[in-house]
DNA sequence: TTTT
DNA sequence: TTTT
């Protein structure tokens, strides 16, 4: 239940190929980073001016398995979704903060889809509002990896269970400190 | 003009009173934090959770001088606008991200607004888009004051004029206390 | 599944009491209109404009039973929604056209709602996401009535299975053909 | 100015080329339908059901032209407007109302748009909010037409202003019972 | 880092 | 009437 809205629409393009990894309980977790741009003319040089967004946005569960199976690098997308911010403890001890936007809906709006399209994906839109916990095959846990200077953020903690859509399976703990 | 969609959409109370700055040309800009609230029941213990996102929403010029007149503490908005994500250098030297809603339009949700509805004001909502330059008042500029250790990220310069809404003529100096 | 986002957001108040309704399967249907408004200045003679716009909202099941029972001729919502438009024949035989948002979540913007808050409602967001079918008591179905020359058109006919939001019971056949 | 919200958005593709005509006041107007679908599996047989929608979509002035000139019969979009119910009489004297979403921002969805994009228009977004009004060149007035049996209504009587987006020129009246 |  |  919600009190309050707390609502983000983008249609943009993604930066690069999707990375998906898995949680304990099984569920994918997807993040793609979505850009958007304004352009306008200076109103003194008149120089054109562009300024780009770049909206981190991460995918749940079902809704991540798709993200991660069917976008990639340009990829234009619909996505609908809510804002949260995390705290995360940087290298030097002190409190970060990331905004990314959960997703709750995506559609793809790239034209026909290249290979990405056999196996039954039907190119619609996707809803994690009847989450069908559907166990990826093949999800192998990602090794520890480096801490890599996130651009604005990371988990340095295992995250906090995501309120917003409530999954079936567990989704408590990471047993290691770099969850994705 | 703008290349994808970059959109919030928001409904909350506030958690403070606004703060109103000016910039060198003489715009106003406000600040406030808007609360968004998820509960839902523990899948485990049966437990009710709740989570509380507060959202950092600023408002430029003419939507600045309404928000800082007539919010306050515990005020309900409709709020709509853009992501934006400002880097600033903490303390320490090192890059630091703060993700904003910069505000396109705001309506006031609460009922007859006690005392904040006269003088004109007719409660209803504001648009940035047909901006009426109107002249507002007394409005001397605040001192410098200390960089208050902001939530997530803060100002350290003087803000830059937001390019979000170009303005067409300048928007500089207000001489007059009416501002609508 | 969705092709396209069909969505619509409406902030504003509702003209007149709900009116409930079941239908055979005892989900409910509650029926709004909702105010919005805009107002301007002529640009000829400076007078000022208003127009309003009524927006006919349908909500079913646990989002009706909850309208229909909290809200009021006067209530502040936010609704969200899909633009649903249904064909309907006129008393002349004739096919009419109306235009509804299916709701599929609302929230009580008002303050303290008064009495109409015991009974464990808490006066929080209402997403029909997670349908928890609840029987209403005491749905006696209404007497059929008479056609009170609906604002844009009404059901003449038994009306589909509104295919939006796919609901446990039957949904099929009314037994009169005034269902609402 | 607005009191409440009233916003749509719409993804979809468009059903025929669309259809340009120009105001007295030389501004342009262009309708479009817009489909989005939803699919869904019956819940008792299980078979795969489909529902188009179908939008009534209208720009004015500058965001008419572009329509009109770059968007064609398959071209998805993405479209935010509001809701906007128009009366009108019908050939028998009856009242009948049509809904329409008028639009204030357009965005062309497909890729490269193959040979309509030529001549300096460079793919963007375009937002009425800042109209500049364009006189379009050899906007040689249709011949009045035949009223051709509107699918859910048609203007029959000159179109009041549409206070949206008030606009620079005149707007007033219809010199022809057949608008648009 | 995308896209035009 | 689109699209898959």
């Amino acid at each position: 239940m919600a009190r309050g809205i707390n609502k983000v629409i983008l249609v943009g393009n993604i930066g690069q190929d999707p990375e998906t990894k898995f949680m304990p309980s099984g569920g994918a977790v997807t993040n793609v980073s979505v850009a958007t741009s304004e352009s306008w003319k200076d109103k003194n040089t008149g120089q054109p001016q562009e300024r780009t967004e770049w909206h981190r946005v991460v995918f749940f569960n079902r809704l991540a398995e798709i993200a991660g199976e069917y976008l990639k690098k340009g990829s234009k997308i619909y996505v609908e979704g809510s804002l949260r911010t995390r705290k995360w403890q940087g290298q030097d001890g002190q409190d970060r903060y990331t905004t990314e936007i959960v997703a709750s809906e995506m559609q793809m709006l790239d034209g026909r889809g290249g290979d990405s399209n056999q196996g039954g994906y039907d190119q619609g839109g996707y809803d994690q509002s009847q989450p069908q916990q559907r166990q990826p095959a093949a999800q192998q846990r990602q090794a520890p990896q480096q801490n890599q200077a996130p651009q604005q953020g990371g988990y340095q903690q295992a995250p906090q269970q995501q309120p917003q859509q409530p999954q079936g399976g567990g989704f408590d703990s990471f047993d290691d400190d770099i969850p994705f």
